[in-house]
DNA sequence: TTGTACGCGTTATCAT
DNA sequence: ATGATAACGCGTACAA
């Protein structure tokens, strides 16, 4: 391995002139500095970030802790973290977590250990004791997406209430009255958030709230075919559906068409969370859209701001973005009315 | 920071025997053992990794460079290496090149400034040239979905040219005989495969090469508006459209949309690459689908075999996968065939 | 402008 | 079973 001693000597200086000229640092006779450069080339130096590391106590790296980078949602924030880390010479971590506390848990402990400047995480709880770790060793974290209990740090996401309350609130206008949900897993704010806003809609109108037409899911698309299987056989049955997340809106769409009905005209569905690609594809989905790429950036933006400045003990930020009720009609036509 | 000294000296040990505890090295005291392990809990002891890896240049890093992680296919095999590497307790740095080889060039000098153990890579070019560094530094690479010259390493890729003949013949055997053809980039391996099965299957069926039906796209959705609006006005028109990614197949679908003309009624169209959501919702898209997931695995623990194993040195394999024909039929009925 | 000495936190090597 | 010493590659602090 080349070092900046082989440099040196090469170039016939010392190493620090070497360092010097690496990082670019005034103070360096053109001569020697052409002469060391022309060493650098020579021997192919390449600069040790590890010992960099070790010596700045500084990583340039960055994790970046979701459930499941497979989700459109969280690919698109990925995407648009590691863009705005690469813009400050900052490299990404991915760590998936499935939303398994144990994961969470144990990435946690591995990123401690590699010294990140910093996490971006999406907590599989609402409990923040398993980022604890995190605040004792002063890692500069941001929360994305939720919130978490008893646990300081900026947060950025969407305002998952208002988002449920109007998509609930447009299947009303269309004249439906019995709505309903698939929720996300307990103990996660953007569950408990949508379930408040669907119930808030659906009181505004003075539609009862029932219990028999709440499914509690885990937002991966699984689980919804015994949900839906479920929902089928309640009376009255619903008329529509709100699946809390794209991949469960997903797997109701899949239940329903092997059950052999068709969206909307049989059962009217909306879900939170866009799924881009389907939605060029069959754009009939009325949808209630986050900004992933806004939440990342800001998150992103949040993070390295606090790692860069000495902003680390300033009060910490909550960023609500608005979500995008996107209604997709047919041809101009509404769809999705109520039939009954 | 608590470094192994402070635990040291609180238990009242060496330094090094602090190592041995950590590393469940063998010959300590189970006693000294246990006094240990309490002042590393009480101090929160966490080891770093920089240090570390400074001393045994190892980094337990990998890096996976690809072209863009909000596309489906690369989602889907940055997953599985990630899971595959943190089994091995391996950590995954994304990188992003957008097709761009500067930005290629200027992650591959970071990565090694970095000293990641290895690194699993989907080419910019098919030129070799950009990734010699990496060579002269001796760090362990996978070459995934594309062939690059002048570079040898391990490959792992799918079949492009057997699916695009598939998907090519698929068509004809619904009857279509002018079929057009998004191509990919030029100098990017899968784009010449997918070109050649496609031409391969006219010629095995008689049908002229018409070059004025296949137009070069960049694998992004945004090309194609452009490329339908041209193939609408060629005479006589192509009945079938084959985009050769799963984006620009999207794209191509907006575009039709756009147009006025339904698929495959109006226009049949078949492309390169599954967009998983979206057939789950509109599944009458015919695809030819790689397993991303496979990739990413047998990518992930050839990298990792040769990083673990005297295996350096060994020589390279190329692990071709098998695609899959994936035909999408509207309720048992064969859709897309040639009305002409 | 250039160089010397030291330390970042860990562990391999060689003692004891 | 335990410890002293040195070294990984770099950059700060200070000296020349």
């Amino acid at each position: 391995m080349v070092t900046v001693r082989d440099v040196a000597k090469l170039a016939g200086v010392a190493p620090i002139t070497v360092s010097r000229v690496v990082n670019n640092a005034p103070g360096v006779n053109p001569l020697t500095r052409t002469r060391v450069s022309k060493a650098i080339a020579e021997l192919h130096y390449v600069p040790n970030a590890m010992a960099k590391s070790l010596r700045s106590s500084k990583t340039h790296t960055i994790a970046l802790v979701l459930t499941d980078v497979t989700n459109p949602f969280w690919t698109t924030i990925a995407r648009s973290v590691e863009d705005t880390a690469a813009q400050k010479d900052y490299h990404v971590i991915l760590c998936n977590t499935d939303e398994n506390p144990e994961k969470e848990a144990n990435y946690i402990n591995i990123l401690l250990q590699r010294r990140v400047d910093g996490i971006i995480i999406a907590p599989t709880t609402d409990n923040g004791s398993v980022l604890l770790p995190l605040k004792r060793h002063n890692i500069p974290c941001v929360v994305i997406d939720r919130e978490v209990h008893g646990f300081k740090a900026d947060v950025v996401r969407s305002d998952g209430e208002q988002g449920a309350r109007r998509l609930t609130e447009h299947l009303i206008q269309l004249g439906h009255r019995r709505i309903a949900m698939i929720s996300g897993p307990a103990h996660i704010s953007t569950a408990e958030e949508r379930l408040t806003g669907y119930c808030q809609a659906l009181q505004n109108h003075d539609i009862p709230v029932d219990k028999s037409l709440i499914k509690q899911g885990n937002y991966k698309e699984g689980s919804s075919f015994q949900f839906v299987r479920e929902l089928l056989s309640v009376t009255p049955r619903p008329t529509a559906i709100f699946a809390t997340n794209n991949f469960m809106g997903v797997g109701v769409l899949r239940a329903l068409r092997e059950a052999g009905l068709r969206v909307p005209e049989d059962m009217a569905l909306v879900c939170f969370d866009d799924i881009p690609q389907a939605s060029a594809i069959y754009p009939f989905l009325t949808v209630c859209a986050q900004d992933a790429s806004k939440i990342g950036a800001v998150a992103a933006e949040l993070l390295l701001k606090r790692i860069t400045t000495q902003a680390r003990r300033r009060k910490f930020r909550e960023i609500v973005l608005d979500t995008e009720l996107i209604i997709r009609k047919s041809c101009g036509q509404e769809l999705g009315k109520c039939a009954a």
